[in-house]
DNA sequence: CAATGAGCTTGATATGGATCAACTACAAAC
DNA sequence: GTTTGTAGTTGATCCATATCAAGCTCATTG
């Protein structure tokens, strides 16, 4: 029982570094540990939550890989993100207290439920917090833009270059590789983050291995040149 | 003096509905209105800040039009919004404490400066304000979701005519026409945000008009027929 | 082991929008 | 009123990516 609430503890957690605010002190620490009700494990191809749901909460990714995506009434579907560990998903849902978009489990994975007005109730008390919340939404909308600027002024190859080069970057900020990366998505997944067709995605894969720059075995990918795919993405800098 | 106090007063504002919760008591509507530290003008093509400034301040715009945009080290530039009075901008500032983007004035506009740490302090005190400050921000993750949607599966003539229904339903809101708006940006600057060439613009403009679906007349702009505009949007939708 | 199917690759062809280019409209400056 | 420059339109052509199609790979299941 008491190994559990370790277990649940946020103090405690590894991912901390990547969840919450540095330089907590004890008595804050404390009240931040209340913030997790509860962890919620989803399987492979399940949800966090669905477009339409009401919103109550913010999940905290402590393993596994997740897609976010909206889909419109005619059909129309577009990935908004891939999250990973330590990362926030559901902040969407705020605005009108329901969420807005689907967040669907890429492999076995495990969420912290943070209940947002236990958020809200914390953060009124613990000033880190607070700013650590909003730093989180201003983070999520400079990504946000710079997947526009992607999607509204990127070639196949810039994009997909790009996409490699977050991913990995990601990646290696959890202690993993920096060119050797597992693709735990679909090459469709891939494509409609990036607003191009699988087949696009696959001749783009099978381009830059032609090119020595990657070498792909179906979902690995091993990164061989990582300076030539920032030359793809930043064409006319000077490096 | 007392005059200049009241005016630049959010109490009295008549924009408070869109800037501000509603239902403030007294008491919190006066700290409230300690939030503008003051009111700034801009000039047509001027700036409220730029990318890489120090980030102080979210801008409540009073009056004007902006746009928002962010260039890349080798050239590439992506306007990532239009904001009209009402809207707030420089969310995108608080994670690193620096400006992401530039805020540029597309018609001489007044704004409101809202020094960020005053904005949390008020935030621990006064709950619906806080929570007002998510919403904000979540609403802007919604829309640049949306806009990806756009940009990453829509074609030219659907993403004009999603931009054009979104401009009259934000004017609507505004008190403005529903059928009628001036474009107070070039087709530059509409093609740059959506993702498409300044010729294309113009060519998905003529041929709206040449089906009778809008008049265009340079940067006026009447809708004819807004729910052939939604049908565009939404092709296979029944209505 | 064979059979099945989802995911992926690759080739051939089509096309929407980009590009290049010429011209027009209107506002600002002289 | 003329000139100048910026913004916008329209036409001709090109090309990157979509689309359509066939076959391959590998994991799963009977």
């Amino acid at each position: 029982m008491i190994k559990e609430t370790i277990k649940v503890a946020c103090s405690s957690c590894n991912l901390r570094e990547l969840c919450l605010p540095l330089g907590l002190d004890k008595e804050e620490m404390r009240k931040v540990d209340e913030l997790v009700a509860i962890r919620k494990m989803i399987k492979r191809g399940g949800s966090l939550f669905h477009a339409g749901e009401k919103f109550t909460s913010l999940y905290a990714i402590r393993s596994g890989f997740f897609k976010t995506c909206i889909t419109t009434e005619d059909g129309r579907d577009q990935v908004t993100g891939f999250q990973m560990a330590g990362e926030i998903i559901g902040l969407d849902g705020i605005v009108n207290d329901v969420h807005n978009c689907d967040a669907i489990a890429l492999e076995d994975a495990e969420a912290c439920v943070m209940p947002f007005d236990r958020i809200e109730e914390i953060s009124r008390e613990v000033t880190s917090l607070q700013h650590h919340v909003h730093k989180i939404m201003s983070r999520e909308i400079v990504r946000d833009h710079g997947v526009m600027l992607l999607l509204g002024s990127m070639r196949a190859e810039e994009r997909l270059a790009a996409f490699l080069l977050n991913l990995v970057h990601r990646l290696q900020a959890r202690g993993f590789s920096k060119s050797e990366l597992v693709l735990r998505m679909t090459r469709e997944e891939i494509g409609s983050y990036l607003g191009m067709k699988l087949e696009t995605v696959s001749r783009t894969f099978s381009k830059f291995a032609e090119d020595s720059v990657i070498e792909v075995k179906q979902r690995n990918i091993h990164i061989l040149d990582a300076e030539a795919l920032r030359r793809i993405v930043n064409p006319l800098q000077f490096h």
